[in-house]
DNA sequence: ACCTGAACACCGTTCAAGT
DNA sequence: ACCTGAACACCGTTCAAGT
């Protein structure tokens, strides 16, 4: 009778590319972006670092395909809701990507690092959908679903790199805002008015409805279109 | 009578963290993002790797400083301009950090990597006067900034990444393009549908054109919020 | 105060050799 | 066909030693 705990003792079944893109999801989980290697990796996998290369063409590879495993589950996830109107659902996918890098900050910057790969295809080719629904003629329909993600995509690498940050300073987000405005206060007044004045938002301002705000910014203006 | 000839000879000057930002952006520039080495960077200064250390604190300080000094100067140059509305003169800011980004694609892949330090803090400051200029109230200020500076520096974030993809693989961007048009086209039919009848779109799109239309966008649905 | 350069503790990737 | 693990060619960073 096989025992069924793949910890790190013995490996039971083959590798495969699936085993290594999970080995590698919960190590980035764990330890970080920093934290996945090929040496860790193998070790996650009792196997040699070079046995890896057998399932993944180099890093970048395993980087692109652990994103789109998170991606491709996220939207599956997202999609059965079935929001009543076209709007709705942008806002519904938009959010459960955002909820998505919160929690694995690392796809964040994977996606960032990706472009027209397969886990930006799943996202356009859903936001792009919901675009047709809106009615957005065809002409545009390009532009319109390229801003939606681009937005989508830029937000959740600038919350990925911030919760990479405080990660590894071991600060907690609040901490991190905190000291970041005051050096926001201590800009100079003439050149730094604007950003001044805003420290306090920096402060108290909630992430995740700010995005959904700027997700809205765009639709209106796509309704507003003539 | 010395010498005016900068070249890694030998060193004249003293070292400076000038110096050493200003070393770095020529390599950057030359042999791109993982040109930028302290041994490459101490060869091109004529000095050991260490002695780096004494006036940048680690590689992301340095990356954050000269990803800084572009953006400042880029940003002195738009606003020299000037422009009639505040909507014209978001939309040069926006243009100008750009065509920043397309001369020098690490700027943009430094700047999704520093959320929150002096780069994005200039591009909040010169964003958020013209909101302020646009009439938008108070309390919605913040959002509006941080939607359009998100937007820009996501797509430059893009850019930067398809830059490189396109460099490290010795490819033209029409080639690139082309590529992954092909790409596209032979995805499912039915999962992808959105996609593929994208394809043209991608091989033919004009990035500069779809980046100011999506900035367009968010401005057309702040002057339609009420 | 500032610089030098060897040394340390890592990386991704390759590849002969095994099964 | 698939795996092993030593070896290669790098990194960022530190630090005793120099000036």
């Amino acid at each position: 009778m096989p025992r069924k705990n793949p910890s790190p003792d013995k490996r039971e079944d083959a590798l495969s590319r699936e085993r290594i893109i999970e080995a590698a999801i919960t190590l980035l989980d764990t330890s970080g972006e920093s934290g996945l290697t090929f040496r860790a990796l193998a070790d996650a996998l009792a196997t040699g670092a070079g046995a890896i290369y057998w399932h993944i063409a180099h890093k970048n590879d395993l980087l692109t395909a652990v994103c789109d495993a998170v991606i491709a589950r996220t939207l599956q996830a997202a999609g059965g809701a079935g929001a009543a109107t076209p709007h709705a659902t942008v806002r519904a996918i938009a959010l459960a990507v955002f909820e998505a890098i919160d929690a694995h900050p690392w796809v964040g910057s994977a996606l960032t690092q990706a472009p027209g790969q397969l886990p930006h295809v799943r996202l356009l080719e859903h936001i792009g959908q919901q675009v047709r629904q809106l009615g957005v003629p065809e002409a545009t329909q390009w532009v319109v679903a390229c801003t939606l993600v681009n937005y989508m995509v830029g937000v959740g690498g600038q919350n990925a790199a911030n919760a990479q940050f405080a990660r590894q300073e071991g600060i907690e987000r609040d901490g991190f805002l905190a000291s970041m405005a005051n050096t926001w206060l201590a800009l100079d007044a003439d050149e730094f008015g604007f950003t001044r004045s805003m420290a306090t938002c920096l402060r108290t301002h909630d992430d995740r409805a700010d995005f959904l705000t700027g997700i809205d910014l765009i639709l209106r203006g796509i309704a507003t279109e003539d």
